[in-house]
DNA sequence: TCCAAATATGTAACCGTTTACACATTTAAA
DNA sequence: TTTAAATGTGTAAACGGTTACATATTTGGA
């Protein structure tokens, strides 16, 4: 390994001259700072982050924790994040966590022991996990949270504008998936379009699940032809759901949108490829990563930061598995 | 901050006393470890990875370097490799190259200068982006290497498989398409699959595509049913690819798997959830990031390492874009 | 011409660990 | 009882950077 002093030795001059040049920090004669780069071309050097890390107690890490990169929502929040830190210099020290209490505190200890300026955590953890008394800044990504800075899109709203997309596409008895109890932004979701449910004059019925995971998802929509064979429309929790509702549907043989509409939420990337195309919530997953990074990085400079609680947009986008608006309402 | 000598003041033994409790080195009194543990519990200390890692010149800190996780073959790898990692202590830098050379270079760089102990790359850059001269441990993951320890499916065999099974389940105008030139498990499997159709009396043509990416895959679709409208066979490059013919297939009116079949690869998740389910060449994409992190894990570890190059098992996974078995042959 | 400010560079302390080495003290074999 | 080995603990020097401070030297306005 090429240390500073052999930059300094090279080029004849101390140590404090070189990490000058370095840093472009003070003053330094023209002459000796391309000596100094020649030596560091010719040797190779390039500076030691944990050293540096050590001694000014700050890294160009970012700490992203996130409950599984497995659902294809999150490696658009984290290509938004990384792509958007990238900018700055920054580098991501990543965890999933499995929404697993114990699994946070790990990793947020590590990101802690490691020296991370600042951490962007998208995991939906109800219990009491610390980011209290961490000095450094923090952004819930895809959470909301009144204490701390966050991005995330306006789940109830979506949920609203599902059901009454449903709903004016004339489904009338609809079946309403509510997503996993812990997390967050599925039950934002699902109280959007209960109350619009609610207000509108459709039957419908509630059925739980508790996952996201692929490998469950064929469950939930088996359950819910077997229990609820007269539905017409499904409000999904997620795409993934959506897509198992929509494989199931058309293996019972059902004719999609006709005789049953299907509306997911989140617009992962396959579900325009799905056939037929699903209609579905998007979240802006991309965006929000780009700005939750934009958030924290705007922390960790200390900048005034005005908004601390970024609400993305959400949108419906109208594919194939819902029908033109009903004229007769 | 509380730091090592926090504790020793609080525990009235000196830092040296410290540090042997914590890393269970040399002697130390059964009575003054209880202080210790005691003041370290008080103080909730916990010790400094990045001071550690400077003396020590080695982390805890893996390096992993994925084209983009964006494409959902690579989460997969990307949790088999956690997974694994966990159980070692080890934690994950991590970066999309987009395999792009200077994002490479990039973050090879930057994992040096964290003292990273060993890197795990699944890129496929052909530039010489220099893995040569690191003095730390490197598996490729997803890619083949004869110079370097590494974990890849056997994409050729994959191919032939493919082929083969198309073939004897009666498709007679296959269309074969060739993934982008610079990745290279595209271009195994296509070779394996070109081998077993030339050796096989069915006409075929080659299509050739240039990205994986979801944007890119539904034009490559269009353009397949474009300049072969009569093709009743289709090898895709990958499963986004696959799922963007079936898409398109099913667009124009064609039954799947009567008037076409589709064979993927990689057997990505939502393949099971396509209607009709794909039938794909599955990579056992999770284990495989589980060998690559345990092959590093060993080598890190300076211990024997038989087989160095790890091939895993690729196998034809029969759903229902493929017919059944042609009787006739 | 003088002198304060600006420029240029080096020395050494420091960041929070680990560990070589020195120096007790205890144990137990002879 | 002696003493070598085993046990227990502390001091200080690393690790590779940054920076406060000291010390020139140069510059340029009065």
């Amino acid at each position: 390994m090429v240390t500073i002093r052999d930059v300094a030795k090279e080029s004849g001059v101390s140590v404090a001259t070189v990490s000058r040049v370095l840093n472009q920090t003070g003053y330094v004669h023209e002459d000796t700072r391309k000596k100094v780069m020649a030596a560091v071309d010719n040797l190779k050097y390039s500076p030691n982050e944990v050293a540096r890390s050590l001694y000014k107690k700050k890294s160009k890490l970012i700490g992203l924790l996130l409950p599984d990169i497995t659902n294809p929502f999150f490696p658009q929040l984290a290509r938004g994040v990384e792509d958007e830190m990238q900018k700055g210099g920054y580098r991501l020290l990543f965890g999933n966590s499995d929404e697993n209490a114990e699994k946070e505190m790990d990793y947020l200890n590590t990101f802690i022991q490691n020296n991370v300026v600042g951490i962007i955590s998208a995991t939906n953890n109800k219990t009491k996990t610390n980011y209290k008394d961490l000095s450094i800044p923090v952004v819930f990504l895809d959470r909301t949270s009144s204490d701390y800075p966050s991005v995330y899109a306006d789940g109830k709203e979506g949920g609203r504008i599902a059901a009454e997309e449903i709903v004016k596409r004339g489904s009338k008895r609809i079946t309403l998936l509510k997503g996993p109890a812990h997390i967050q932004p599925a039950q934002d979701r699902f109280q959007g379009a209960l109350e619009a449910l609610s207000q509108s004059t459709v039957d419908f019925h509630v059925m739980s699940t508790t996952s996201f995971a692929f490998e469950d998802a064929e469950k939930w929509a088996k359950e819910l032809f077997a229990t609820y064979p007269d539905t017409d429309g499904v409000l999904a929790s997620n795409d993934i759901v959506a897509t198992a509702v929509l494989h199931e549907a058309l293996r019972l043989g059902k004719s999609i949108p006709e005789d049953l509409q299907i509306i997911g939420f989140d617009d992962i990337p396959q579900s325009s490829l799905l056939f037929p195309s699903l209609s579905t919530i998007r979240q802006p997953a991309y965006e929000m990563g780009k700005e939750a990074a934009t958030l924290l990085v705007k922390l960790i400079n200390k900048e005034n930061v005005q908004q601390q609680h970024i609400q993305m947009p959400v949108t419906f986008i109208d594919r194939n598995t819902t029908r033109e608006v009903d004229a007769h309402g």
